[in-house]
DNA sequence: TAATTACATCGCAATATTACGATAATAATT
DNA sequence: AATTATTATCGTAATATTGCGATGTAATTA
């Protein structure tokens, strides 16, 4: 069928199954750590850095924009786009909170 | 075309991105938080919890223990899962780096 | 050995993702 | 107003993912 049934599943699962699908990508995570080093960056940039099409980044920009991890702010003719720290630590929250749950103490099989 | 060029990007960026697919799916978490307060289980009892069917199971399972997040022993008839600590350990860095990459204090746009 | 139990794999249909050329939209510049 | 620069969106082709029935495989039991 190729349709996640996501009606089986609580709030909290399909919520760290999207954030983790934009994450499922090298050019997000390239775009991710980029913003990092770069503290703010403009589409031309990433084409420039990674070598995808211009409407490729652009797609890639609008997921991140889309789960709320980055923002952008028109900067006379370009956008300018830069992480939200405070979704950032959210996500971070996310995450942690799932591996937490599993102290490595238990030694199972 | 739908096939990622991961030739332009690292391999820490393609390592990260394939972990992040594994947990991209709602039925992976739902199995993953099982097995934390289960500690072990087998298939059957996933199929009855998650209510999908068997051969969904033993797929999603698969792409688990592909990427190293659990192991399967065989139990007599049946085969046992549980998490392997090591991977779960190092996948929670590969993230973790990620994170702390971007310090919150850094309040950009 | 035959039947049973539990799981893996195959094959398929439905849907989603990825990449990009072409084109539209918006703001600055001439 | 026309041009330029930058980004977003549309449409499309190629590929990947999801879910499951049907079937195969391996170990246990009758």
């Amino acid at each position: 069928m190729g349709v996640t049934k996501t009606d089986l599943f609580t709030d909290q699962q399909n919520e760290l199954a999207k954030v983790a699908k934009v994450f499922a990508h090298p050019a997000r995570i390239a775009i991710l750590e980029y913003l990092i080093q770069a503290n703010s960056c403009i589409n031309g940039d990433l084409v420039q850095e990674l070598g995808l099409a211009q409407a490729t980044i652009s797609q890639h920009l609008r997921e991140l924009k889309e789960i709320g991890l980055i923002k952008g702010s028109i900067e006379g003719v370009s956008v300018n786009y830069c992480i939200d720290p405070i979704r950032w630590a959210e996500v971070q929250n996310l995450f942690q909170n799932l591996f937490i749950g599993f102290p490595k103490i238990s030694g199972c099989c």
